[in-house]
DNA sequence: TGTTATTCGGATATATATTGTCCGAATTAA
DNA sequence: TTAATTCGGACAATATATATCCGAATAACA
């Protein structure tokens, strides 16, 4: 029961294309030198986040990646959802089934009990996911980041960033 | 992100071993046998249940294995634990401290706020199934079997235990 | 309007974790 | 003491996650 590492990628990513201006995006190979991971492995993640309408993308030259909608319209389930899938984590084999004494068909209309107790708890899991937006993560980041830092970030943002052409 | 389906068979195999009599086992093979699994594999997930002291084996002939505690102090997340273990799910690999604008190491002695959204995810996630213990999923079961499926199930008991030797 | 540089997108390999299997060590009944 | 039985950990096969590559598409520029 792991978490995949592409949903802590895709979400430092997420997070730093809140602070591109209006009209900017950053290419997958800029986000992928930013945080030093492979920058191929890092665009599949990016691709995701366009699939499932939270990243839009432009391509040719100065082309990019930038957030499709509004960052506190974005949680971190969406996130994770949109890299590991909105599959369970537990998948019931209805094994009560098998065997010598198992349940005949008919008799298993209402799901294993096993199987119950941990959807409450994956639900417990995406429910307290999905109350973290992205502006709550970049608040937060910003409280505790130095000034010299910020700074940082601004110039190499300006130094990476050109105006996109039309994002239709 | 997924669960092991060793997690399934291993809670299966410890709400049938609430029914085992004072005094008497279960052998891997009979339990796998009994959910249609392959032996040598249920018989993997046993051992990990034994480890975490959850069950308690008895070598040799008239072997097997049984709870070693109280059903009622046995939770849904002990299970989950003992096969999977207690690592969280989700690894921060901190990479906000790579790259040209990366945190120095001393700016970082508060956890990355992404790595900490998901671990009040996952705290939830095991608190939900801390509340749910062996007698609750138990008693469900009994609660939703036709009583002839109950009979059966104490005949194939009967037919498969054997009293145990003094397990020390 | 053609040409070229650039970037995304999906198909393709490798590494790791999960799933499944086997044989030896330990224990007990006879 | 012997032999049957069962657990325990080491070993192999499969599935998933990780990483990479090359073609398709788009936009800038001449």
């Amino acid at each position: 029961m792991q978490i995949s590492k592409g949903v802590e990628w895709a979400a430092h990513a997420a997070v730093m294309m809140i602070a591109l201006p209006e009209g900017r995006g950053l290419k997958a190979e800029a986000l992928a030198r930013y945080h030093d991971v492979p920058t191929a492995y890092m665009a599949k993640q990016l691709q995701a986040l366009s699939k499932a309408g939270i990243a839009q993308s432009s391509r040719g030259a100065h082309g990019g990646y930038r957030l499709a909608k509004p960052a506190t319209g974005i949680s971190l389930w969406d996130i994770t959802a949109a890299i590991e899938g909105h599959a369970p984590a537990f998948r019931c084999t209805e094994i009560r089934q098998n065997g010598p004494c198992g349940l005949k068909r008919k008799d298993c209309r209402n799901p294993c009990q096993i199987a119950s107790a941990f959807a409450v708890a994956e639900r417990a899991f995406r429910d307290s996911l999905k109350t973290v937006t992205l502006v709550d993560l970049a608040a937060q980041v910003l409280q505790n980041a130095r000034p010299e830092q910020l700074s940082d970030v601004g110039n190499w943002l300006e130094s990476e960033t050109m105006p996109l052409s039309d994002t239709s």
